[in-house]
DNA sequence: GAAAAACGAAACCATTTGGTTTCGTATTTA
DNA sequence: TAAATACGAAACCAAATGGTTTCGTTTTTC
């Protein structure tokens, strides 16, 4: 039940740069689809294509108002994507080398 | 010089999840593209176009010995992607309003 | 009430993507 | 030296992607 396959997971969300630049601008402030479009060289409505995508990944927030629809961030998700990266963290500096050693000397009582 | 655009970024690199796996089995030991490909149910020459797309994103290393080419892990592009993600970070738990107040009550004196 | 504004839906298009199979070329091994 | 192994290159294909324009609907403004 929780673990719902999303047609658009976060990672596939960030891969297009305008979607990132997309995320940035909205973590300032709640913005409503064409004041969003007007940051951007493409049409409103490939923006908002765009947005679409970053909803499905739950990465934005829809709030419909009037006759406009605001989109907030959501930063929740990136959550998975930092204990993604942070995986590697461990490889980096030899990180990996360093546990190894500290975890041999520990084998020895020393 | 520095600034070389790669056709394939960091971000687009591990939108894939075949790749992210690569990835993650690299990670463990460098590897021949026969032996890595032993891990996937696409053919050996799909595997290989992933890892040149990780190639380029410079993800991984490719080091030619006799007929095999072995691959092997190269995290440090991903601090890229760390460092774009530890922006949001500011969002999560609204570490941005505790900021907030933390100046305010700075600009006061107390 | 008519005009304007804000938006989504739909149809369309070129390019990219992720996969396949087939073939050629080095390098090992028997 | 002949056969087998490891691999990349190339041609091909269906589906997804990122964009466009056009049109309809709802809400606001004049």
């Amino acid at each position: 039940m929780s673990a719902e396959r999303a047609k658009h997971d976060v990672f596939h969300a960030i891969a297009d740069p305008t979607r990132r630049q997309l995320l940035k601008l909205l973590s300032k402030e709640e913005m409503p689809v064409t004041a969003i479009s007007a940051n951007f060289p493409i049409s409103r409505t490939a923006v908002s294509k765009h947005l679409r995508v970053l909803a499905e990944a739950d990465l934005v927030r829809e709030r419909k108002s009037g006759r406009e629809t605001r989109y907030s961030l959501n930063p929740e998700p990136l959550r998975e994507l930092q204990d993604w990266v942070q995986y590697f963290e461990l490889f980096w500096d030899n990180k990996l080398n360093k546990l190894r050693h500290l975890l041999e000397s520990e084998q020895q009582g020393e």
